[in-house]
DNA sequence: TCCGAATTTGACCATCCGGTCGATAAAACA
DNA sequence: TGTTTTATCGACCGGATGGTCAAATTCGGA
């Protein structure tokens, strides 16, 4: 068999390989671009050569298209995690922690999304409009429950959580900017950008009745 | 003289070659990035020969670096409309007004940006440390002194602007996910996106004494 | 109209880069 | 140990691409 990816029982040695092709993969595409990474720099920080590494992947398509089909699945768990059951202000709060802390932790993970999607997403179009749009849809649901039971403000759900996107994987992919605005002492702004963010949407989504307490 | 680019009285065909060479640098640029454009295609779109437009500019970093340096002052006029003298609550909703605007009429330029930013400035690091972080630490001392004589709420000025563009420019950036998810209609969502920011923004910022109006 | 300066381009070069191939080495297994 | 399968890589290919150059054309002022 030529193609080694393709197998259905991979040895150790795929395992091992493949982990270290998409995690030099996820450096070098994140900090270069698609474009202007090179198959040489993926391969030599995995720790093998080129032609060694078209072993494992076909081209260099194809070790992007896995990285992001993995990564969305991370991507979205703090999303996945937002319990229509609890408390509508504990819940969306705990939702923007953890993905400012997502940005904070996985900076290249964010930085790998927003390069691809700033190029018109055409490696993960289908999954945008499927497995992504899936959840949104499920979870603006429970927002908007939420909101007409006036637990919360009445606000589209969906600009919701685009919004606690932006706000938060910003720090990420806009770090260059903000180490030039604030200096380089991430973990400072980081607990400034929490505080901030925290008040903000307490605030802009108390419910017009009741103040928030 | 070799270089046309560098005279000192630029004749009319100088402008306005270089005009359209930016203008068709901007196109592809933003469409494809740095290391995605290639000069035969901006050429072509400018309506020349390649080696015509290295006329005009020494080399591609040339033309990126001076379509940069042009934008920064157009994409800062929002935040410089921000006046002291007004109402806090307005000028603030207004700013997000406007650059929600820029984010709906100028997507390119905001795509170029955040090409840039997300490759850690490379081309204008001197730029977002020199006249951007002046005019931002000049607004924010009177956003801080809006906060300090308790017109809006007591929040740190800086993670204001800050948030403010990731939340806005958000929708050109991020156009392709924001299509997967709402569709394609573009004027609604951006209708729909003020409203919210508009609403979101105003709770968020009343000052804690006062109910907003 | 004439002339020097400015403009334009076809042909070309060097390099980079994704990808292939065949030969070799290392595992895995019997 | 012998043999088959898997893994590795040096050398190479072809196309793309940034940039050069000299020759040709056009422009603009006197």
């Amino acid at each position: 068999m030529t193609r080694a990816a393709s197998r259905q029982n991979p040895t150790r040695i795929q395992r091992e390989k493949t982990e270290a092709i998409l995690a030099a993969a996820l450096e070098v595409f994140s900090t270069m671009g698609f474009r202007g990474a090179t198959l040489d720099q993926i391969a030599e920080t995995a720790g093998l050569s080129k032609p060694n590494l078209l072993y494992y992947f076909a081209s260099k398509e194809d070790v992007h298209r896995m990285l992001l089909e993995r990564l969305l699945d991370t991507w979205l768990e703090p999303l996945r995690q937002l319990d229509a059951a609890g408390d509508p202000g504990e819940e969306i709060g705990a939702y923007i922690r953890r993905k400012l802390e997502m940005a904070r932790d996985y900076p290249r993970e964010s930085r790998l999304f927003a390069g691809e999607i700033l190029r018109g997403a055409p490696h993960i179009a289908d999954l945008l409009a499927g497995p992504l749009k899936a959840l949104v849809d499920e979870k603006a649901a429970i927002i908007a429950g939420w909101a007409a039971q006036g637990r919360i403000a009445p606000v589209d759900p969906r600009h919701l959580i685009v919004t606690i996107w932006a706000v938060t994987q910003h720090h990420a992919d806009f770090a260059a900017q903000l180490d030039a605005l604030f200096g380089p002492d991430d973990s400072r702004r980081f607990r400034e950008a929490e505080r901030f963010l925290a008040g903000l949407f307490d605030r802009g989504l108390a419910p017009p009745d009741h103040p928030q307490g």
